[in-house]
DNA sequence: TCAAAAAATGACGGCTATCTCATTATGGGA
DNA sequence: TCCCATAATGAGATAGCCGTCATTTTTTGA
């Protein structure tokens, strides 16, 4: 692969420089006090710029509000998917992608909390959150794991499953939690509560083995 | 029992009439651009009274979105007791109250819409909500109807799951989506897919057979 | 009928937020 | 070295909201 790393003129490396302050300022904050909660006054000033410099970067408000949020799913999803990708069954990379994302948030706070945040200030992190979901459960389907109709309403309750258990998990909640919605997950898309915990510990067998 | 209707002085009525119009333009106007989106001038402006005419009623806005939600809350309730009471199991309460709550949800989108607003909103509306659920769950648990460890993260699931119930129920899904939502929370429980159909099919003809 | 009490008014002060823009500082390269 | 494109600044224009209060309007009941 061409290693075009620093392809960059110093101009254009300060200006990277300079929007990545920006977006973990705003980060560190809106994972603190919320996304409306958060001025860009206050995320130019933790950066250590000037209001106005703000606005050279982000068109406005709005748009590093985006910027964020699609970073830290990405980042998220970036963080599991060589695992996620090397299970071949639809049940198991439901079980795992549920559990791993509720650890990694647990791992990485500022992720976490800013996605709670999100899903009340942010309704499109929703579509970036339930992406690799629909995946999965689209996959489990096919390979005839999941007996239950799967449509919206299910996908909206597996999103609101996964997220009281980040919230459990940032609050405190021992580590179980995560196995406890995945496993939740898996009896909802029609699995018995027995081939759910069957699939999620044997999955977690799996994973270990090819986790870092 | 002492009929003291009308024991109100014409200014008692008069006050009460305001504090009313305040409060039904406050659910009104809360329901569709939610609770922040929403500035005690506007309410008061609906209620076609003067900015300052708000704060004789009350101390500031803070004061009127815990009344308006606690009155919601508070006639969702009343508005399934007698059925809910009358039925025995808890594994039945748990089943109809989940289903009714979303069905009055939708039969008054005013108040299913400020529930939706208030769950990111206005915190401890979890509470008066989940108030209930945990009689519920509760009693279920001492006739063992329930296998699964009941603590704050099973409560946290349910109302995760009735709020995506409501939602999807509001946006026009079909009804069934709340007998969907019913039987999640009894799987959750730990009742199998099978039995938690049963019970909640048992339930729509007792609530059917004593319901208005 | 009419004076006193209660209810209602709406302009206003104080605060905070967003976004702009004329101006200044910086640092890359001819 | 020193010019100039680019980066950064921060005061200020605009807007919205909260909560107050001196004043006016309405209502009651003697």
């Amino acid at each position: 692969m061409p290693q075009q790393k620093t392809a960059l003129t110093p101009r254009e490396a300060k200006r990277v420089r300079t929007r990545a302050r920006l977006t973990e300022s705003a980060l560190r904050l809106m994972a603190e006090r919320g996304i409306n909660g958060t001025s860009v006054s206050e995320i130019a000033a933790e950066a250590e710029l000037a209001n106005g410099t703000f606005y050279l970067y982000f068109k406005d408000k709005s748009e590093i509000v985006a910027a964020v949020c699609q970073a830290v799913t990405l980042a998220m999803h970036n963080e599991m998917n060589s695992v996620r990708l090397s299970l071949e069954q639809g049940s198991a990379r439901v079980a795992f992608g549920t559990q791993q994302f509720i650890e990694i948030a647990a791992a990485e706070p500022n992720w976490g909390r800013l996605l709670m945040w999100a899903f009340s200030e942010f309704e499109a992190i929703k579509d970036d959150v339930s992406h690799y979901m629909r995946l999965d459960v689209a996959l489990g389907v096919e390979q005839g794991c999941f007996t239950e109709p799967v449509d919206e309403f299910v996908i909206d309750t597996m999103l609101a499953i996964l997220r009281a258990g980040i919230n459990s998990r940032l609050n405190g909640a021992d580590v179980e939690v995560g196995a406890r919605a995945a496993e939740y997950h898996l009896r909802i898309l029609g699995m018995t509560a027995a081939d759910a915990r069957r699939v999620r510990l044997a999955t977690d067998k799996a994973a270990e083995r090819r986790g870092s």
